[in-house]
DNA sequence: CGTGGTTTTGAGCCCGTTCAAGTATCGTGG
DNA sequence: CCACGATACTTGAACGGGCTCAAAACCACG
């Protein structure tokens, strides 16, 4: 009876070379089993709630994660996306400072912020992983704040689809592979710090341009990524 | 002959107790000493340049630090603002990521790269220290992010005005104290991604309404903190 | 005092929003 | 498998917040 569940343990997990995991050595990894509690969320599920109390800690096995933040009246923005390997819902704060939402089915490894604690105690090395991997999403920050302060819709979107696509590797967007995208307009919209109808507009006048076609309104084909790097203004 | 320059040791360094340093312990603050270099920079002056290869580490003894992206056709982007105890130019890529620019005279402790992997392999605390202001930035930065892809004008200049306010403590500021700004209006601009023009005119706006009244231009006095946090739209 | 840069203020315009209508898609139950 | 309702997406027309361009006022420095 091999692998009945997927990814029931960490020796066979697909996302442990991404994630902090991937920095525990092999000997240490039935320690690691233990410490960790493998749970799956519906697509749309509220995985943690800004403002709730911070217990855990959760690494993603595999699906896509939409982090955001709102303020009282009800405007939400997106902060980002995680995928397999990512982790999220870390800090030193009492409570979460972001809300995170399963954009589609998710399985994630959960922590409780002790057991994360000791681990980060037990294996240096995890927690060098860790760190680097927050000089990442320092940097993706970044790259997002630019984008959100200084970029025109068009840019905007095609900049979008440049770093969404680098999710599916190199080969897969140059054989001009559909690319399938979970989110919905509205959460790119969020995501860009646009509208709905703008976001739809900016795709299609990019399809009028050639640098993209759009199948099914959740899977998009990048034809030119020259083009694409060229509008985006970087 | 005590303290014949200031800070010239880590003993009596003001900025210790925020910094990362502040996690080493004192019988160790000697090694520290002999790992960093203090160094000054001139108002104006360009500390570190995004895209230059990444030798070195920054952590602030005193002074304000600005820290931009910038696009191909000039447009920038300003990432955020470094104060005493805070680190810059920290990462694990080849090349700088922001530049870093000195708002005032500033003072740092600068770290090669190699040193500061050897100081958090032999200080697990001071890795740790790192990492939890890794965390800060990151929250810091998703604050910007909704800021930037979802407020109005007024609201992210009256966001503006508490943050920076934060700076100089509660007391100072419901004393109604002048708080002194080293940026100009431009560079509020490129922080809050609008214009100067905007910025100026959301400035005395606000003055019309009584929430803060405006000295000199680099002088604010925060006249209304309900008002302001009113009006900041959180 | 003059000179150069910063800040303020004004007038007009444009990009992205808002509001609205129509169309496509998805999920559900028959 | 198809029909139906709900939701998501697209497209159009008009509005408006913030930008651009321009000029005046202010300040800092020699």
């Amino acid at each position: 009876m091999l692998h009945a569940e997927p990814y029931t343990t960490c020796t066979v997990c697909a996302a442990r070379a991404k994630g902090f995991c991937g920095a525990i050595p092999l000997r240490d990894l039935d320690s690691l089993d233990r410490s960790r509690r493998l749970v799956r969320f519906d697509r749309r599920r509220t995985i943690v709630s800004e403002g709730a109390p911070a217990l855990s800690f959760f690494s993603i096995v595999s699906g896509v994660v939409k982090l955001y933040r709102s303020l009282p009246d009800g405007r939400t923005q997106i902060i980002g996306f995680r995928f397999p390997g990512d982790f999220f819902a870390i800090s030193d704060t009492e409570t979460y400072t972001t809300t995170a939402e399963a954009l589609t089915v998710v399985e994630a490894c959960r922590f409780s912020k002790s057991r994360l604690t000791r681990i980060m105690q037990s294996f240096p090395q995890a927690q060098s992983k860790i760190l680097e991997m927050c000089y990442r999403y320092l940097s993706e920050s970044e790259h997002h704040i630019i984008l959100l302060g200084r970029k025109t819709a068009k840019e905007k979107v095609a900049s979008f689809l440049l770093q969404y696509g680098e999710q599916f590797g190199r080969e897969a967007i140059q054989k001009n592979h559909h690319i399938c995208m979970p989110m919905t307009r509205g959460e790119i919209a969020d995501f860009l710090g646009l509208t709905t109808e703008t976001v739809s507009r900016n795709l299609t006048s990019l399809a009028r341009d050639n640098a993209i076609t759009i199948g099914l309104p959740h899977s998009i084909r990048l034809l030119n990524l020259d083009l694409l790097r060229h509008i985006s203004g970087n």
